[in-house]
DNA sequence: TTCGATGCAAAGCCTTTGCATCCTG
DNA sequence: CAGGATGCAAAGGCTTTGCATCGAA
């Protein structure tokens, strides 16, 4: 199970296992949703209430050093991370704001001409999509 | 020229010609890059001391309004903006953080699976990528 | 002359930093 | 027991807001 992966992971990179780290790992991977540091925080905060938004931050960048979550820069007003790292597209409502996820084969690595690819060495991609989802057309 | 299109454009909607918003537009039309707003502010205050950051945010969003530039959130770290609308990629060093443009016929439009397309009325597009430049693969 | 645009200062968020204390390993 | 992790408060950036003044049309 994902939450037993993370603290193997985090034993395996010397790091310890704390409750409010344990805490943060059950939200990440029983939420199916992309949480902002506040989402998790609120979740964290209802279980140890005098957590601090400092751990969430450290957690979180921890996380990701570990390539174990990524950073969803989909938009500028919020920071979302995703726990799924497999390598998927999402699309954000202009309105509501909900993210998804899009899996598709065609990941279009190919849209990266060789003269680019000659002069980087490539380290990840993302690809996003903006719309609005068919409850915010049709709303108000 | 891009500079008298803006005026043109800014003219029809009704808003006011001013010499601050002109040094906006010839600033993001001359150069290639993808300013932040300390970028753009660092050039317009060499010209005109007393401008304020205000002027610049106004202005910035309200081309982002009327669809003539595009916020690229290709990092939560900065805000570039970039005055090239055509549909085109970006890649970031993920070190010296220079965003580059790239060109190619295949944006995977195509990427997005029916089932997410008929529920979204899609109004945008990104793709980035990241990487290591040449330039920073070598040093240090 | 009018109403939008500007500039300044203050307020607001979000995130990071410093440091003493705590607790996992 | 040692060193990493936590929590709190303060500092820092960036962006927005309010308001009086300015100036384009």
């Amino acid at each position: 199970m994902q939450i037993e992966r993370m603290i193997r992971r985090f034993r395996e990179a010397g790091l310890k296992i704390t409750p409010q780290r344990v805490a943060i790992f059950e939200y990440l991977y029983t939420t199916s949703s992309h949480p902002t540091v506040d989402d998790i925080y609120a979740y964290i905060a209802g279980r140890f209430p005098s957590v601090s938004l400092t751990t969430v931050y450290n957690t979180l960048q921890t996380m990701v050093g570990l390539g174990e979550i990524e950073e969803i820069a989909i938009s500028h007003e919020r920071r979302n991370f995703d726990p799924d790292t497999r390598p998927h597209a999402h699309i954000m409502c202009v309105r509501c704001k909900r993210i998804e996820d899009i899996y598709t084969d065609d990941l279009s690595e190919n849209c990266l001409p060789e003269s680019v690819r000659k002069r980087y060495r490539i380290l990840g991609q993302r690809i996003y999509f903006y719309g609005l989802c068919s409850r915010c057309t049709t709303e108000k």
